[in-house]
DNA sequence: GCCAACGTTGGC
DNA sequence: GCCAACGTTGGC
């Protein structure tokens, strides 16, 4: 069985890297993706021990920050029955759950972050969806050659 | 804060 | 099922 490479979004201001890294056993689940492409991906097609770069967005400097390690997949995001919380989803059926989310367990935080114009300005990268138009997608999938491309990368800052 | 590019909603 | 209006995302 062959794994998979992710790429989450995160605005650091709401979690970040060192939010995770601060969480016990640097683990913590990924809840409040609330669009159904994301989450298809969530339920249907992230697994334990996939690796997934944590990237930064919304923020002062935006890019790819670490890496973290599937270790729960695809179970329900209970937000979405929460009333007080944001995440609340008056429409969803307990019965029957629009939102899922999985448990991600930090292993490497890099020492500076990868951006998003170096990203841009790499001829190697051409697949992933931060290089192309739109780039709304929460939770998107990379290639292994690009993920192991930009690692190697990250590893050079 | 602006605004382009999306995704979602709802009337028909 | 179409599509205009609206809401959200996210880089800058």
């Amino acid at each position: 069985m062959r794994m998979n490479y992710w790429l989450f979004k995160t605005e650091p201001d709401a979690f970040g890297i060192d939010d995770l890294a601060n969480m016990s056993d640097q683990t913590e689940h990924w809840d409040g993706i609330r669009n159904y492409q994301a989450r298809n991906f969530l339920r249907d097609d992230v697994k334990v021990g996939d690796l997934v770069f944590i990237y930064h967005s919304s923020c002062k400097d935006v890019g790819i920050a670490g890496i973290a390690e599937v270790v729960k997949e695809g179970y329900v995001d209970h937000t979405q029955f929460d009333p007080e919380c944001k995440y609340h989803d008056p429409k969803s059926d307990p019965q029957k759950p629009r939102w899922y989310m999985v448990d991600v367990k930090l292993m490497r935080k890099f020492d500076r972050i990868l951006s998003l114009k170096s990203i841009k300005s790499m001829s190697e990268i051409t697949q992933i969806g931060l290089v192309k138009k739109g780039n709304r997608l929460s939770i998107m999938p990379v290639e292994q050659v690009e993920f192991e491309y930009l690692l190697a990368q990250c590893d050079a800052l």
